[in-house]
DNA sequence: TCAGTAAACGGAGGGTTGCTCCGCTTAAAT
DNA sequence: ATTTAAGCGGAGCAACCCTCCGTTTACTGA
């Protein structure tokens, strides 16, 4: 890669990240070609879509989200690190205004944090699911609905974020096999 | 209102409904004109926002919606006419590609039909609280992120459809308190 | 050091859409 | 028939997306 097109790249990375901060993911990316101080065409060749630059400028922080959370789930017990995995990638979904609407597609634009991160997740979900602690029939994908719909919900109205964590521990609890099945649930 | 007012008013009702079904809620709104045959002028004094057109092409879905939940809610539990109406909400969020998206905002545009289901949604949500089958401290907006973010979900891949069913009672289960506060949940 | 070359750059420009504004038309009241 | 205000229409401007192609520039090999 040539040096000019790495420094390019690079300063349309944090163009686009500044940019989606302040005016959310459906921001003029004739703006951020401008904040780079670079071409609309070259941002164009970079990122051939809007869904391409998101992805990209999420990319560290879906590494990071799955390297802590594989940090911290040997010390932890399945469901536990699961609502952990889940209250981070709401939390993620909500850096951008509007982020939150695409994070499926996003999750699937096919850069290394994202896949990294969706790994995780499957990687928790199959766990809790064979120590029981999560119904069979849930999959990854339902999960990452559940982030939608938490920060959807806390995107609504300015005091939204305080909600996120009793939102995520009620869906978390949702998940759980109905008690019934196996006696009264710990608390 | 004047009988020009009121034609042209039907005229783009009926056209907006066939574009956006055609094309999607992103539509271009000079097609729907086009398709009314009426001036784009006209189109933005009846309805300055798309929100405010889309809004009154559901009107009439919605308050059978209203309508319908009303009349079978006395035969159910309050769970389970939460659960249905979630469902049905989910499936008009679908009518028009892109309508999830801003189903709140649709919602709120005042219209009759829209004021019948965020009623009708209340009452439920009530009767459910009362009754101790759900959580005290959601509100309705968590019910309607859930559609939005199903509705979402759903779109965005291929098999979605199939999925709202279980989507849906994922998310009842989860605005359940939790059961040892209430002894065993029945299933 | 210095061509030669392919990769990368930049931004003009065409197409699309959103939305406003204001001169003209017309329904309806008197 | 006259009046008037409600309603109509669409030109027009601004914003945006994305492509295309002439120009520039980083690297390579001699």
């Amino acid at each position: 890669m040539r040096a000019d097109a790495r420094r390019n790249r690079d300063r349309l990375l944090a163009a686009a990240d500044a940019v989606f901060t302040e005016r959310g993911a459906d921001a003029s990316l004739n703006d951020v070609a401008k904040r780079a101080e670079v071409g609309i065409g070259t941002l164009y060749r970079h990122f051939p879509t809007r869904e391409a630059l998101l992805g990209a400028t999420c990319d560290e922080r879906f590494l990071t989200l799955a390297q802590h959370s594989r940090e911290r789930s040997a010390s932890l017990s399945a469901l536990e690190a699961l609502r952990l995995f889940l209250e981070e990638l709401v939390h993620y979904a909500g850096i951008y205004q509007g982020l939150a609407a695409s994070l499926g597609i996003v999750l699937r634009s096919g850069t290394e944090g994202c896949h990294a991160t969706t790994a995780e997740g499957q990687r928790l979900l199959e766990a809790a699911q064979r120590e029981g602690e999560v119904r069979g029939d849930i999959r990854l994908d339902d999960v990452v609905c559940m982030a939608m719909a938490i920060s959807l919900s806390a995107s609504q109205d300015a005091s939204g974020t305080k909600r996120i964590p009793r939102l995520t521990g009620m869906f978390i609890d949702g998940l759980r096999p109905p008690c019934d099945a196996r006696g009264t649930r710990p608390r």
